[in-house]
This record gives C-alpha cells, sequence and structure tokens, in this order.
DNA sequence: GTACCAAGGACGATGTGGAGG
DNA sequence: TCCTCCACATCGTCCTTGGTA
C-alpha cells in the first residue's frame, strides 16, 4: 500500500525534514540556505532527508517571513501582437533561468485596464515588475499605478515605451532603423514620402515622428503635413491612413509611405491590396516591425527589424542588477532596415493611371 | 510633512485597521470576508477604516492560511506563437477577471523544459493549471510532472491537445474544418491531395491525419502514403514538406496540399514562393490556423480557423467548474473552414509547365 | 573563546472555543 | 437562548537569543 500512490499525503515541512535528520528546524533551515556555520554531519544527515522526503520551501511561508516572492510582474499591451508576445517570450525564459516566476498580464492599451492589472500584480506582491506602459503622466487621469509602484519601493522597468516625468530604468528601440529607410527612400528620389504614424500619447509614437521629420529636415526636404497620419498602432487605423492618403488630389500623393508599427501595416497592406494599388510601381511600402508575414508577400515587404528578445533580457537584467543613480538609465535598442522588394525608385507610378482615388470613410 | 510622499510606510495590516475601526482582527477579517455575523455597527466601522487606510489583505499571509493563492498557472509551448498568444490572452483576461493573476510559462516544446516549468509553477502553489501538453504518456520518458500535477491534487485542465492516459478535463479543436476542407477539394475534382501533416507524437497532429484519411475514404479515393509528409509543426518542417512533395516525379505530385498548421504553412508558403510555384494555379493551398497574414497573401490563403479565445474561456471554466465525473470531460471546439482565393479546380496546373522539380534538401 | 545548535518569536490573516450582552 | 464579538492558536519559514561543548 506504501507504494501505490494512494495517499496524496501533504507536502514535507522543514520540520519534517529537520525531525527526520535529528536536528532542529534551525539547523535545518541553515543547512538548506546554504548558511556556512552547519557542521558536516548535519548538512550531510539534512540535505539527505530534504531528497527522501522530496522537500520544497513552502514560497507562501518563505515570502511571508522574509517579504520575497522570487516573482515579477510583466504588463503589456496584448499578448496577440506578436511584437509583446516575443518580449513575453524572452522576459518568462530568462526569468525562469533564474528562478524566477512571471506574473503576466495585459492592458488591451488601455489605461483603466492597466490600473486594475498593475494593482493585481502589486496585490501579489512581486519582487519587481517591468511594464509597457500606457498614458502619459502629464495628462489629466495618468498613469496613477505606476506611481504607486514606485512609491511602494518596488523595481520598476519600463519597456519599448517610456512614460515622461518617470525617472526608473527603460529600454526602448532606437529609431537607427526608421532615418536609414527615410534615407534609402530619399536616395531613390522619392519626394512625397508619407507617415503613418503612432499616436502622439506614446514614446514610441513620438519618437519615430521626430526621427522621421528630422530625416527630411537633414536632407532639406519639407515636410507635408497632410503627409503624415496619426493611428494608434492598430490595423484599422492602418486603414483609415490608407483612406486619408489616396484620398489626397493626384499631384499630392505620396510616391512612398512608411508604417510606424506592424499592426498598422497589416491594416495598411490589406487596404492597399483592396484597392488594387501596385506595390512598389505606384508606392513604395516600408514597415516598422519586421513581422513573419513581411516576408511571405508579393513582392515581401521592407521592414525596419527589432531585436526584441534582446530587450526582454535587457529590461530584465535593468530590473534585477538596476544601474547606479549616475549611470545612464535609458537603454535604446539599435534597430536594422531591411530592404525588400516593395521600395522602388521614385518616378514608376506617374507611367501608371490605375491608382484611383476618392475616400470611402 | 504628512502630505508630502515623503514615508513610503509600510502597508496596512488587518491589525491596523482593527485598531482604527475599535474591534478585533476576528471581526474585521469575518467583515472583510463577507461573514454575515458581523453587526452593522462594526460592518461600518472596519469598511471605513479599510479603506481610509487602503488596505490590502497580504495574499502570502492568506494563502498560507488558507492554502488558497488566487493564482493559476498557464504552460504553453511558445508565447511567439499567435495561436498560443491568443490562448494566453484570453485565459489571462477571464482569470483577471474572477480576481486570479495568471502564472504563466513557455516549455518551448520540449518535455525537459515542460518538466522544469511545471515544477516551478506547482512550487509556487498555483490553485490550478492550463497546460498545453508535451509528449506522450506511455512513452519511456513521458511528462512526469504532469501526473505529479495530479497527484498533488492540483486542478488541471489540458488545452488544445491531449496526453493520452491522462484522464483529466480538456478543450482541444475539433476536426470538422478540416474535414469540410478536403471535402470541398475532392468536389474541386482533385484527386491527389497532399497533407503536410503534425507530428504524431501530438494528439492534434494525430487526430488531423484521421480526418484527413477518414474524409479521402469516405470519397471512395485512396490516400497514397508518399502524399503524407509529417512535420513537427515548426516552419522548417513546412519547408521540407514542400520540398518533398515537388521531388516527386512529375505524375505523381499533389494539385492540392493541406497544411495542419499555422507555423508550417508559413515556411511551406515561404517555399513555394520561393521556388516560383503559383498558387492555385499550379498548387491549392489550404492552412490550419487562421493566420493575419493569410489575407494579405496574393491571393489569400483559404484557412480553417479555430476560436481560440473560445478556447481559453473554455478552459478557465472547466478548471473552476469542473464537470462531474459523469459528465463529458473533453470538450471540442468547432473549427470554421474559410475558402479563399488559394483553392482552384483541378486540372490547371496541365495547362503550365513552370513547376520545376528536385529536391533541394 | 570558538564553534555549533535548540528554542522561540515574528510575519499577517483566518478559524476556533468561549465569554459577554 | 441567540447573536456578536474577543483572545488564542495556527499555517511554514527565517532570524535572533541564549546556551552547551
Amino acid at each position: 500500500m506504501a507504494q501505490l500512490p494512494s495517499t496524496p499525503r501533504p507536502p514535507a515541512t522543514l520540520r519534517d525534514v529537520a525531525a527526520a535528520a535529528g536536528v532542529s528546524v534551525a539547523t535545518a533551515s541553515r543547512v538548506l540556505s546554504g548558511n556556512p556555520a552547519t557542521s558536516s554531519t548535519s548538512r550531510q544527515a539534512v540535505t539527505a532527508a530534504a531528497a527522501q522526503l522530496d522537500f520544497h520551501p513552502n514560497v507562501q511561508a518563505r515570502a511571508l517571513r522574509s517579504s520575497r516572492t522570487a516573482s515579477i510582474g510583466l504588463l503589456i499591451p496584448d499578448i496577440r501582437n506578436p511584437h509583446f508576445g516575443d518580449l513575453a517570450h524572452s522576459v518568462e525564459m530568462h526569468a525562469r533561468e533564474r528562478g524566477l516566476v512571471t506574473l503576466i498580464s495585459a492592458s488591451d492599451e488601455r489605461l483603466d485596464t492597466q490600473e486594475t492589472a498593475l494593482r493585481l500584480l502589486m496585490s501579489h506582491n512581486v519582487d519587481g515588475l517591468i511594464v509597457v506602459p500606457q498614458g502619459r503622466r502629464d495628462s489629466p487621469r495618468g498613469p496613477e499605478a505606476l506611481d504607486a509602484v514606485v512609491q511602494r519601493g518596488i523595481p520598476l522597468v519600463l519597456a519599448d515605451r517610456m512614460v515622461s516625468g518617470l525617472d526608473v530604468p527603460a529600454v526602448v528601440p532606437g529609431t537607427n532603423g526608421l532615418t536609414d529607410a527615410v534615407n534609402e527612400l530619399l536616395a531613390l528620389g522619392h519626394e512625397r514620402i508619407a507617415l503613418i504614424a503612432g499616436p502622439a500619447t506614446s514614446s514610441t509614437g513620438r519618437e519615430r515622428r521626430l526621427a522621421f521629420d528630422a530625416a527630411l529636415d537633414a536632407a532639406g526636404a519639407t515636410p507635408d503635413p497632410d503627409l503624415v497620419h496619426e493611428g494608434d498602432f492598430q490595423p484599422a487605423s492602418g486603414r483609415e491612413g490608407v483612406a486619408r492618403l489616396l484620398g489626397l488630389p493626384p499631384g499630392r500623393r505620396p510616391s512612398a509611405v512608411v508604417i510606424a508599427d506592424g499592426p498598422m501595416a497589416v491594416g495598411a497592406l490589406a487596404a492597399l491590396n483592396e484597392r488594387g494599388v501596385r506595390i512598389p510601381q505606384d508606392l513604395s511600402v516600408v514597415a516598422h516591425d519586421d513581422l513573419d508575414a513581411f516576408r511571405l508577400c508579393d513582392p515581401p515587404v521592407s521592414a525596419i527589424a527589432q531585436d526584441i528578445a534582446a530587450m526582454g533580457a535587457v529590461a530584465l537584467n535593468l530590473l534585477l542588477e538596476p544601474p547606479a543613480d549616475d549611470e545612464e538609465r535609458t537603454v535604446r535598442q539599435p534597430t536594422l532596415f531591411i530592404q525588400r522588394g516593395s521600395v522602388a525608385e521614385a518616378g514608376l507610378q506617374k507611367s501608371t493611371t490605375t491608382m484611383e482615388g476618392g475616400d470611402d470613410s
């Protein structure tokens, strides 16, 4: 009967181990926590007993006593977005390698959801938090829960985006890839380059917009405000951007478009397909974030790739080994422009007339 | 000085609340846990004090005492796979709505990683586990940790796949969409239909293979073993499948192919593109799992869609309200065949000769 | 004086037996 | 008698105190 798995007896406690080893609980605790003040005799006895009883310390009791939970919280806007999926995968993997468990939550790109999710993670006393934040701190109703995290002394690292006025370590994508892309378009003779931008409420949206303007400015080109459509990083706003750009009078339409994130690019490409716009003859296209799908498209879509797995690793390092006060707290992860078939020389579209105008909004 | 957030004072405890309300800790506990044996006087006092002190019960202490952690574990093969990303999103969202936090982990499609990840989740005393499992229970080295979960009495639900011999509630995709797809191909006159299958070690792989064979059988067609390539659900094996099918002698090549999951379809489509195979003229293509990318391809890829979000919701329900012993414990989620442009009548490929053979393995 | 170790008190919330009105 | 409440013990671990050899 002892062989049969009939009795799901309760897991062994430290007291059981101590009894089996013939020492006190304190000694057993010391041995198992690597405290050197132990004799080799008791060390052996305790180790053997622990192994035999399959002892695993109760994390809740340990947490109650030591206020360390061996867990981190990860808050991202949307797990379904492969961009954040990659980030989550990387963070979780590296955390697991260090014996930490990851409590995950999604804000769905909403401020109120972020607040409740953050409170839930905080209530579980995570040892640290990695957050892809929502909202601006200087807006009327800002990310108060983020302030609460800092105030409670919970280590916090921002990833992918920053929040103005919140001075915590952060890792964000650089804008070098976007600059390279615009320069390449300029070199190919494009004079009317459009941008389907991210929201100005997001640091990523703002920085990419600035880098775009700066690249045009450096080349002596005058940006046309009508060629910039501010979206919200969702597919629908990519469609809207296309509708608006194609709705411009023929002479003012763009010959190239840069799209500031993957989901908007998916929406934009679908809309371009439906309208029969030929890529790259009618329009050159560059997308930020390199989705698998872009390699399958015909022609393959030129993209600006981020190494998100690296960003996750950096975020965890920033969390576990925070930079000193005098060190740089914001890490910028380089991005890489990958030229594929969706970009061509300017001027081709003048020879074709298949591009219909009209706005179906 | 009291206004300033200078002192990050420790969070209020139940003792503090009781003191502020002028009652004992026991009474405060009762009020806050909704125990009816309380007077309205103390109820008011305690509620007010708790609100004023911003009291949140310490989950570790509560867990230590009541052995409930208000957390569930979620183990999936790969967060980056949008299929499992959707599942994770759904599970996490519904768990959060019920006040539960989700501990996530990835097995990377490896048995040993699954084992260590499961032990880590178990060591945190989750109230239940939702697992997309790896490995067969009847193989030499099986998923022992899954047995350990059951043995320790932790509620367990399998999602997406099953494990033979493990009798726990499960929710898996149905095969009706695959059957519909094969029937449609047969109706279009296709006589040589290939399958890039999933691994036989996975219940999903086995079931789709069976459904494929059954559909052919029902139509009186004789399956050709050479037209079935067993992959491993990864993009590389999709490429291999294409290479092998195109390497067949011209007369034995397929006129249509069904691919048993999204990642393999991505690999297969990329390989078909590179080899200049025209879809659907040279080859009709149907992919299991409806990726966003498939709508962007030219032509858009016909797909078999799963409602994974629903599967996540069902999994959580199975976990929190387990079916009685005499009830059905395996839920099959219907799938939907979506006809798009990548499928055409059979016979078209005979009129073209662009399809080159050769195997570059 | 220098190892080691046993005993006991936190940590914070929850259930019990018993006392008060 | 019944309803409300209080003091106390408990969960498993870690850390401090006070010894003993």
